[in-house]
Formats: structure tokens, C-alpha cells, sequence
DNA sequence: GCTTGATTACACCGACCTGTGTAATCTAGA
DNA sequence: TCTAGATTACACAGGTCGGTGTAATCAAGC
């Protein structure tokens, strides 16, 4: 599967159906799985458990998915979120996005990227997983990059990469150390990585400049 | 458990015995442990599959490990390695931490950060799993923040953090990815906020500056 | 009323899991 | 040779897991 079509897909499922009609029994069971694969764990978590906490049979659960399998896909694909279009500059959208980062890791119910997490907990067997996984990772390093040549950066494939290491860095360490001051330092670093390639983020240019002295070697 | 202690622990069990010898039946089961969990995952592996791996009965696993918890205890101590003193300047040594990780990248055993991986599956309701992972991050970023500080940077502190982040971001990118490029991307990006702190890495301290035009280094 | 489809309860399967109990066997050292 | 500890095979307990089969129930639309 395509991260396109992935995007196209979920846009479809969440724009097209009347938001609150449809209380379709599909959809509360993936957002139940959802809560419980994402704070526990996929392996962690049973379809006896799920269908427990909707209080509905089992049976019916697997009317509506044909393995558990499929149900982590489609919670994978529903977790695949399309980042929503913004009127703001696109150097404050990029900042923006660890000013973002930092709230949500301050919610205790976050529990670091689920696709990281996915791929860590099923393995690089699991190609349908791995495949997804992949897709969103490239879809947000292609929405930096597109922030980036707006704002007309020559290297901005680049840069683009490097800023999605600090997002994914900053995940993975608050993950560890419950600490949401990750995302306020993957941000400074962005700064810094932005200003070097000419992006104006605001602040002194050369503020944190000149550690001391260094010996030339 | 303490981060020193465990380094201690660790130097004391590698240094002090006699390397050929000690095929000692707790360390063959340490290894194949360390060998299944981190390929295939904690919970992806019984201690049935550890036993017939390495050729014994499980109840000799069990006389060296009262539970899986505490083999998965002693799978990360063991881990937990101590970076070994080097006699190159601080800058190369920090990196060189990178093409480290590149090497490992492209390694096709490379499965991610144990430490991160087992807090991603056991969750972090799992203490002691968390405890000694939030030891390592933190260890190396101690560590980086030495060489900051041997090399006179004012905020060693901050730029040791954001450092980590970078190798961090570029293990779950390349995890997910298996793109050993990521870790070149974090070394470059590194070389950044190394040369905005003023410390000296080797080529043109401007030559990627400035947005539009320049030849790709 | 009747039909159709969704949902229900519930038993059950085979597989795998961690962990234990036991009694026999092997091996090294005094 | 005797002893003590390690290791063995093997059965088994008690549990969870994903998944299925079946027959009853419920609700909506014709």
C-alpha cells in the first residue's frame, strides 16, 4: 500500500461520514483496540480483551475482522493521520511541530510513535507492519520538505531528514525518560539546523555561538 | 539500580574472567538470550525456544534464572556496555560515534535500541525494564556531554541532549526504515551544532550555509 | 407476520506460555 | 570409591492466546 492512498483513505473514512451518525460497530471496536494496543501493546493486548471492554461477544468481533492481524492494520492505518493544512508560515509550521510534540508528551497517555513501536514489538517479519510503518515516516519527512521548499531552502531533501531524526529522536527519548523538555530541545536544535540554511526563525543568528575557546588541531 | 553500578558490574563481569575460559553455562544462556530477544523480540521468545537453542533442558535455565523477568534483567544489564576510553580528540569522538552507528546500520543483525525496543513491549508499566533503560540514555548522554565539556562548549548540557537526539531519531528511522544513510544524516546534522557551539569538525565552517546555492559536500 | 442480518452466549480447539516436581544420570573432587 | 552438585528427561499444572462452531435472540424493513 501506497502512503497516498493510505492518506486518501483515511480522509475519506473521517471526512465523507457524518460525524456523528455512524457509531458504527467497525469503528468502536478499532477505536477501543486503538486505546488498548497503544497504551498496553499489540502483543500485550488479546481480542477477548478488546471485545471485553466494548462488551460486546467476540464473535462479533471477528464478524467485522477476519484475524487479529487485520485488525493491527487497520488500526495502523487509522493511526495514519493526515497532517491538516495550515495558513501560517511554513518556518513557524515547522517549529510548530515540536511545540506540538512537547504537549503531547506531556498527556500521560502518550506512549512514543505506534508505528516505532509496532515494528519494534512484531519484528521486521511482519512486512504488512513494516510496510505502513515506513509509509508514515516518509509521508512526514515529504511534508518537512515541502515546508522547507517553500520556504526556498536549496538542500531541503537534506534537511528535511535531519529534522525528522530530531522528531523521532526527541519520541524516543521522552518514550524512555518521560521527559516532555525532549521536544523543547529537538526544537532549539531545529533552530539551529534551520538557521544554518538561511531559514530566519527568529532570535539572535548567533545567540548560543561560541562555546569558550576551542584548541585548532 | 544504579547507572555506575551497572557499568561497574558489567566492566567487572567482561574484564575480570579469563576470556576462553568460563564457558560458563549462565553466560552460554546470557548470549542466546541476548541473540533471540533482541532479533525477534521479548515476548516474541520462550524460555522453551532459549532452552532447545543452546541444547539443554529448561530446568537448567531455571536453576541459573528464577524467572524470564529476571533473565530479561540480566539480557539488558549485559547491554548495558561501557564505552571504552579513546585517546582521539573529543570531536572525532563524538563523531565517530556516528559511523559507528552507520556500521551497525548496515549490519543486517541490526535491530534497533534494545533498551527503547523493551520499554516499546513491555510498556512502561514493566519498572525495572524502564529504570535501566532510562540508565543507559542517560549514561550516554553523560558521556557526550564530557567530550562537550573537554572541548570547552558552553551548554554542554543542552547540546549533549540534542545530541542524542540525533543518534536516538536516526536508530528508530533506520529501524523502520533500514537505512543506514540515517546515520549519516545525524552525523552531518551534528557537525552543525557542533560548528553554531564553536567547536571545530573539519571543513568549511559556512560552506552549507546560507539557503540557496551550494554544491551538496 | 415474516424474513434477513446482526449480535449474542458459550463451549471448544490446538497451540503456546511460564513455572514446578521428580527421579534418574552424569561428573568432578576428596 | 564415595559424595555432592549440576544436569537430564519428562510429565504436568494453570493460564492465555487466536480462532471457530452452533444455536438462540433481537431488531428493522418488506
Amino acid at each position: 500500500m501506497q502512503a497516498g492512498a493510505d492518506v486518501k483513505a483515511l480522509v475519506t473514512q473521517v471526512c465523507v461520514m457524518p460525524p456523528a451518525e455512524k457509531s458504527d460497530m467497525k469503528e468502536r471496536i478499532l477505536a477501543t483496540a486503538d486505546k488498548l494496543f497503544y497504551l498496553q501493546g499489540i502483543r500485550a493486548i488479546g481480542v477477548d480483551t478488546i471485545a471485553a471492554e466494548i462488551g460486546i461477544s467476540k464473535r462479533t468481533l471477528y464478524n467485522h475482522f477476519p484475524s487479529k492481524d487485520a485488525l493491527i492494520a487497520a488500526y495502523l492505518e487509522r493511526r495514519f493521520v493526515a497532517q491538516r493544512p495550515s495558513d501560517k508560515q511554513p518556518a513557524e509550521q515547522i517549529l510548530a511541530t515540536f511545540d506540538s510534540l512537547e504537549r503531547r508528551f506531556a498527556a500521560k497517555d502518550f506512549r512514543g510513535c505506534p508505528f516505532v513501536n509496532a515494528v519494534a514489538e512484531l519484528g521486521p517479519q511482519d512486512r504488512a507492519v513494516k510496510k505502513i510503518a515506513v509509509a508514515f515516516k516518509e509521508s512526514r519527512r515529504l511534508w518537512f520538505r515541502d515546508r522547507l521548499n517553500e520556504l526556498g531552502v536549496a538542500n531541503a531533501d537534506a534537511l528535511a531528514t535531519q529534522l525528522v531524526l530530531l522528531v523521532d529522536g526527541s519520541i524516543a527519548q521522552d518514550l524512555v525518560r518521560d521527559d516532555p523538555a525532549m521536544a523543547r530541545a529537538a526544537k532549539e536544535a531545529a533552530k539551529v539546523l534551520l538557521r544554518n540554511a538561511g531559514v530566519d526563525v527568529g532570535g539572535d543568528a548567533t545567540k548560543a555561538a561560541k562555546g569558550r575557546k576551542q584548541t585548532p588541531q
